[in-house]
RNA sequence: GGGAGCAUAGCUCAGCUGGGAGAGCACCUGCCUUACAAGCAGGGGGUCACAGGUUCGAGCCCUGUUGUUCCCACCA
């Protein structure tokens, strides 16, 4: 920064310098120091097509704020970052941008559609990451990493294998949630459901013997193709006969079974349940319990199979249309009510998902959720807020066995080998020669893990796991996991469970759950909407602090928020707010060498200043620790417009024109605060505070790793801040009144106050020159000045001689009406004083603050009644 | 069907373990006071959703009601 400094603040001239001179310092390098307290955060590695949205630069700038608070407080930190390569995302992205070619990945073939997944992960993989260094992250970038490199992927395979030796994984055939679009199995918790509108048809399943028909009704027609069973409850009057005989499928005229089973409601609907075990996950369980067929009606991107020649080839909607003509064609169509269902659809591509048997590899969950819920249960790992607890305890309680095979390319191959001579299964490390019992030829397992696998070992992959690292004993397990509830399930829960299991602890102490960011209307942000606001266009108008600012003004934890230029804007005067007052010091130390440090002696308003900015760092970091960095941040603002610039600065301008050693002190209280206080903000904004903080006399090469400010006690001059407070109030009722009578500022008027603090007002006489128009003050017990404007606080009765401004009639009326107001308050805190109960009960501190107040209503009482009986 | 969050100034939201309600934006009035008009000074505006209860005292704790958002769940 140069002395000369522009009138508003341009980030644009900063931000990347600041950031290379951090980098070029190496502060954001962990230095893994034994003899210190660590702190350490692993980020949400983002999935490597992304694109930095607002998700992304709130949950960065809450870690970095995290990060950098605990680095000024003198820990080891470590913020390890990193990126995801999100199988599915990646894949679908890959084969997009193939499909314009005119190729698919057939016609690459795995090694080629690899080979070519790489590439563009070279090209595109490091984009979010570069986006990340624009909003300030401090990561440790020497120690990067990314789901799919070599040490991730053996961390991957370890854990698949010991997981496959402790039987806690397996392979099996069962029904799973099948994304049509994708092409590949995807889990419980991918499904996301949808409430549609759809239609309830009505359909007659006649009995075999001729005996009439059972009606039932279905919300999904085509499937009937692959029905297998009829059912009803076992309890069901109503159906008690037609338990055990046959009715006849409409259109295939397949002969099935009336099966009795209690999953079947028999208030709902006609209390008939047709059963197609192959597309219905209950039904599926319906099936294993009557040894019914499974019956696949459909191909992987669902179409109906050739089996059915009327409808092959045709996809499910197509089939459901035709399917349901050809049933009122035949007489089975009773009719047709509109009904409004809940659909499962892809997390991913929002197709509806096909329930599908097929061969697929599950994780166990059941013992590997218990000691999971312990952990957080006995606090080993705390949720912030609280209530996300109950959330984990619920899923983590009633968690089904995870699908963890995904027929895609991309990602880690399952190391899982099948012997091409006698069927063995091999689970290993390295990939074996042959099959170790017959010594065969040997295939490995075609589909890749679930994304969400490797993710799981995040927090103990990256820091070098299985081999034991420094890193590992120093780093591990991580201090605090920062991010949004909405993936608790796909990945808070699973890294808690997979660190119990592998490392024998928590992967973090702390879960530091946040929102979404919405947009101004609380719409959630999307791109079919069209209303996603880019980070990156909102840094490039306003400063990557000011962004920060904003998110982390707007954060209150596990809430969601709104986002609006508005308040960015807002953040952004703050910005430069904090700029000019820079200005303002640094204009008036020049070229002088300025002692840092606080002088010997100091004033009433240095003391004042100081002590607030003491009560300051105390609450900041009190906030921080609670995770409070919303509040923590407004504090921060008050404390610096308000205090610091408000009053403050307009104080020390007095001294400062005064020059010599008054001047000297002032200047040096001013670099003292400024200086600290931005220590204080840094982690929030950290280009602005370390761009000028460098311009100012300091100590040490920057402040990201300069010392946090801390509680003094030597610093809180309670005396002070009371005796400023009366002082400020009265500088505030002078103009108060002045504003109200229309007087101008430059309108200069002598000023009497008669007070018992006269020690205190004494010391006011420059400040009320400066900021209450006065032309000279008089301090005394008592003053009798006729045809005077009368002011009244709690401390001072204020006089100022404007006798020809003044209306004395409605100066009566005002004086009066603030009596009225004064003599309330009073009887307010009296018919407290007066309840026996509330003295006996309430704590002795708060019966002496009534009882001080009523003194002080009092006091000003007896001086207003006065100044009115003076005026007639 | 179960669970959770939210309901405070015109708008967006703070309000920690209960002690007479705050900010930003918007609005009104007056100021280019040599850091800042992205500013300064002053002002208006809230029976804290509703009804009970606990308490000396409730925006805050308890119960219920209404509205709203979200999560979970196998009613075809």
């Amino acid at each position: 920064m140069a002395k000369e400094l522009a009138k508003q603040y341009d980030p644009k001239n900063v931000e990347d310098r600041i950031y290379d001179f951090w980098l070029k310092g190496k502060y954001f390098h962990a230095k893994v120091e034994n003899d210190k307290k660590t702190y350490s955060i692993v980020i949400p590695p983002p999935n490597i097509t992304g694109q930095l949205h607002m998700g992304h630069a709130l949950d960065n700038t809450l870690q970095d704020i995290l990060i950098r608070w605990r680095r000024m407080q003198g820990y080891d930190t470590l913020w390890l970052p990193g990126t995801d390569h999100a199988s599915i995302a990646t894949e679908a992205k890959i084969v997009e941008a193939m499909k314009k070619e005119g190729i698919s990945k057939e016609d690459l073939g795995r090694e080629g559609f690899l080979k070519r997944a790489w590439e563009w992960k070279e090209t595109y993989g490091g984009r979010i990451i570069q986006q990340l260094k624009k909003m300030g992250s401090s990561c440790d970038w020497d120690r990067e990493r990314f789901t799919l490199d070599e040490g991730c992927s053996r961390a991957v395979r370890e854990v698949f294998c010991k997981l496959y030796e402790k039987d806690l994984i397996y392979r099996g055939e069962r029904i799973i949630n099948w994304c049509p679009h994708c092409l590949t199995s995807i889990s419980d918790a991918e499904v996301e459901y949808e409430d549609q509108p759809g239609h309830f048809w009505h359909l007659r399943y006649p009995f075999k013997d001729g005996s009439g028909y059972l009606e039932l009704a279905t919300t999904r027609p085509e499937t009937l193709l692959g029905d297998t069973a009829v059912a009803v409850n076992p309890e069901d009057e109503r159906y008690k006969d037609v338990i055990g005989k046959t009715v006849i499928l409409p259109i295939v005229h397949r002969e099935i079974p009336v099966v009795a089973d209690d999953y079947v409601e028999m208030d709902f609907g006609t209390g008939v349940v047709k059963i197609t075990p192959a597309h219905d996950p209950n039904d599926f369980e319906v099936g294993l319990r009557h040894n019914l067929p499974v019956i696949n009606v459909m191909t992987d991107d669902a179409h109906i199979v050739e089996d059915y020649p009327a409808y092959a080839g045709m996809d499910r909607y197509e089939a459901r249309k035709a399917i349901v003509k050809d049933l009122e064609a035949e007489g089975a169509l009773v009719k047709i009510e509109d009904y409004s269902h809940n659909v499962g659809t892809c997390y991913r591509c929002h197709t509806t998902v096909e329930p599908r048997v097929s061969k697929q590899w599950f994780v166990k969950m059941e013992p590997l959720a218990k000691p999971a819920i312990e952990c957080v249960r006995s606090g080993k790992t705390k949720f912030i807020p609280e209530r996300f607890d109950k959330i984990y305890f619920h899923w983590m309680e009633n968690i089904k066995d995870w699908c963890i095979s995904r027929q895609l390319w991309w990602g880690h191959r399952i190391p899982a080998y099948y012997c091409d001579d006698c069927g063995e299964i091999t689970v290993a490390r390295e990939t074996p020669e042959c099959c170790p019992k017959c010594g065969g030829k040997l295939t490995q397992d075609p589909d890749t893990l679930d994304t969400w696998f490797s993710s799981a070992l995040w927090p103990f992959s990256t820091m070098g796991w299985p081999d034991k690292t420094p890193e590992l004993a120093h780093y591990f397990p991580t201090s605090t996991l920062v991010t949004g509830y909405d993936i608790i399930f796909f990945w808070v829960a699973r890294m808690i469970f997979s660190s119990v299991e592998h490392m024998g602890c928590q992967p973090f102490d702390t879960v530091f759950i946040h929102g979404i960011v919405r947009d101004a209307q609380g719409r959630k942000m999307s791109k079919s909407l069209g209303n996603g606001i880019d980070p990156l266009v909102i840094i490039d108008e306003y400063g990557a602090d000011a962004l920060r600012f904003t998110l982390a003004t707007g954060n209150s934890p596990g809430n969601d928020m709104r986002f609006s230029d508005e308040k960015v804007g807002a953040s952004r005067n703050f910005a430069n707010k904090l700029w000019n007052a820079a200005r303002f010091v640094l204009m008036n130390i020049g070229d002088e060498e300025v002692k840092t440090g606080l002088p010997e002696e100091l004033a009433l308003e240095d003391k004042w200043v100081i002590s607030l900015f003491n009560t300051l760092a105390k609450e900041v970091t009190d906030n921080l620790e609670k995770f409070e960095l919303g509040i923590a941040v407004q504090k921060l603002y008050d404390f610096i417009w308000d205090i610091f610039c408000d009053w403050y600065i307009e104080l020390a301008k007095i001294r400062l024109q005064q020059g010599g050693e008054r001047a000297e002190n002032a200047k040096r209280v001013l670099v003292w605060v400024l200086g600290n206080t931005l220590k204080l903000l840094h982690p929030f904004m950290p280009f602005i505070t370390e761009e000028i903080w460098q311009t100012l006399p300091h100590e040490g090469e920057s402040i990201m790793i300069s010392a946090w400010p801390e509680y003094d006690e030597k610093l809180a001059f309670t005396a002070e801040e009371t005796e400023m407070n009366r002082i400020m109030t009265a500088i505030c009722a002078i103009r108060n009144r002045r504003a109200e009578m229309n007087v101008a500022p430059s309108k200069k008027a002598k000023v009497y106050i008669a007070t018992s603090y006269i020690s205190t007002f004494e010391k006011a006489g420059e400040f009320m020159s400066r900021l209450a128009s006065a032309s000279e003050t008089e301090v005394g017990s008592a003053f009798d000045i006729d045809g005077a404007v009368s002011i009244v606080t709690e401390d001072a009765k204020i006089y100022i001689p404007m006798g020809d401004l003044v209306d004395f009639e409605a100066e009566k009326a005002r004086l009066r009406k603030e009596l009225e107001k004064v003599q309330k308050d009073l009887e307010f805190v009296n018919n407290k004083l007066n309840n026996e109960n509330f003295v006996s009960k309430a704590p002795a501190n708060v019966v002496e603050a009534q009882k001080e107040a009523a003194a002080r209503y009092s006091e000003k009482i007896a001086m207003l009644e006065e100044s009115i009986a003076k005026l007639g």
